[in-house]
DNA sequence: AGTAAGGCGGGCA
DNA sequence: GTGCCCGCCTTAC
């Protein structure tokens, strides 16, 4: 259903997860997109961020690509990567060391 | 209404 | 490692 009201129902859920992600930890667009019981929403999640900016509230800089690499941010990546090497979680080349680390099961 | 682009992912060469 | 292609959902024009 993508009426308006399930899309709004579904950027929710996603700031409600993305809220609990602990400072110094990341997860994936992937792992959010099957916590709300779909599977192949991963852009969808992205997409919410972006849109929904509540950059204060949400920590969006805390979720990145299911690969490891940073992935977007809505003031730019260079932001997302200050951001978080501040909370400890260390980049190369665009690319997290020690993902597994890191990674936040929901 | 149609099409392109976007904070993505997986598969395969 | 790179690059390309296809699929996915939403937004923008």
């Amino acid at each position: 259903m993508s009426n308006k009201f399930s899309i709004i129902n579904f950027q929710k859920q996603v700031f409600n997860l993305v809220k609990k992600i602990p400072k110094g930890r990341v997860t994936t667009y992937k792992i959010l997109a099957e916590k709300l019981d779909n599977k192949n929403l991963a852009r969808a999640v992205g997409n919410a961020l972006n849109k929904n900016p509540q950059l204060i509230k949400v920590p969006c800089h805390r979720v990145i690509n299911s690969d490891g690499y940073i992935g977007g941010y809505k003031l730019g990546q260079a932001k997302k990567l200050k951001l978080l090497s501040k909370e400890g979680v260390i980049f190369k080349n665009n690319k997290i060391i020690n993902f597994d680390l890191y990674k936040f099961y929901l």
